[in-house]
DNA sequence: GTCTATATTCAGATAGAC
DNA sequence: GTCTATCTGAATATAGAC
């Protein structure tokens, strides 16, 4: 952790992240990994005791940036605030994490899955709390009145986030759609749905100053 | 294809899928599959020409389960029913293939990001078709003025894929949730939202005869 | 249709010099 | 902090017998 060594050690962990996300975790070799470092294989082990332990950091420090991001974002905003706006937010931090730390939270979503037992499992602690983040999340809204009692908060939760994940696999930086737009599309449809407008000026009425602020 | 050497060929298949689908396709080993078929390694090449193309028919068997099995749902259903109730019984249709073939699926899901690029070239067309599938229905449901004029078919395409295929990851046989419901509660948000329903039975009116009928 | 034997390549990891 | 040299195991794939 000295600080001559600390630009090397971030940028192993870059160049891994990349090819973690790009192709998968044991297809990923540690010479390829110090060979984009510039240096040889064997240096690696001066700043990661195994390739396993490499792959935690880069699991770990996505998700450590992908929840600060959220979490930021969330609270940013008046905690009075609409629950529809304060998921719009999350939700768009969330995508927004793709961008800024791509590779490292493309490999929590793509890697995970096929890491080590064992580190899956050391892992596990601060996904459960990025998940509970949003679980409370949803548990306000509920609370408030602002989401209808009927909603199982679980499905809700898995259904905006696993949407939300699966953007790393189509989403285009050159594309016509923004992150902001999706987000914004994305926590609209899951508030109010897709099938038309009911009649009367009903929904304006009941969800008073909800919409589209920024 | 010879009679006698189907089920050693549908062996393998089943075999590799599921290992694929664990650990990933770099880390699933010939000598793991062989081994457990009962056969050694290099027998495998008797009935498959590379690692390679053993992926690809996995990858291909498991589009074309799940998109028939889908397009079987809706067709099952009168032509002119709510696209609402379509939708549902696609979802279904579609998450239960996640159970019935579920290695093939799941690989098709986690793996296909990490597959050779050819294998994932000519893996393309069928997955390209059956998102082309869903994008006509909801098309479908546009012209019939069951979807909001101004919802992002594309998105909500993705949006409700998205989460569906994330189920994959978290879904539990042994859970307090069954596939069908899971499928009810995604159409039902996807259509309806989650904010607390609008003074009057406005919706009642405006969507008559959609809901539950299963 | 499956086998044994083997060629070839390359992986993760260690030892020890500088 | 990085190197060279190397150990050890294991991967895909081929050759050719049965």
């Amino acid at each position: 952790m000295a600080q001559d060594e600390g630009a090397t050690r971030q940028q192993i962990l870059d160049v891994a992240a990349r090819l973690f996300r790009e192709k998968g975790y044991a297809a990923t070799t540690q010479r390829e990994i110090a060979k984009r470092c510039g240096i040889q294989a064997p240096s690696l082990y001066y700043h990661f005791a195994s390739k396993d332990e490499l792959l935690l950091e880069v699991l770990d420090f996505g998700i450590e940036r992908i929840f600060s991001a959220v979490r930021d974002a969330v609270e940013r905003l008046p905690e009075a605030a609409p629950i529809e706006r304060k998921v719009r937010a999350a939700a768009h931090a969330h995508l927004e994490s793709f961008f800024v730390y791509g590779d490292y939270t493309a490999t929590n979503i793509r890697v995970f899955g096929q890491a080590p037992k064992a580190v899956q499992k050391k892992n596990l602690a601060l996904r459960d709390a990025y998940e509970r983040y949003w679980a409370e999340l949803f548990e306000q809204g509920r609370k408030r009145g602002e989401i209808r009692r009927g909603a199982h908060l679980g499905l809700v939760r898995l259904f905006l986030l696993g949407a939300l994940n699966r953007t790393v696999d189509w989403w285009d930086e050159e594309g016509a759609l923004g992150l902001e737009a999706i987000a914004d599309r994305f926590t609209e449809i899951l508030f109010h749905g897709i099938a038309p407008a009911e009649r009367a000026p009903a929904r304006e009425r009941a969800q008073p100053a909800i919409r589209r602020e920024s």
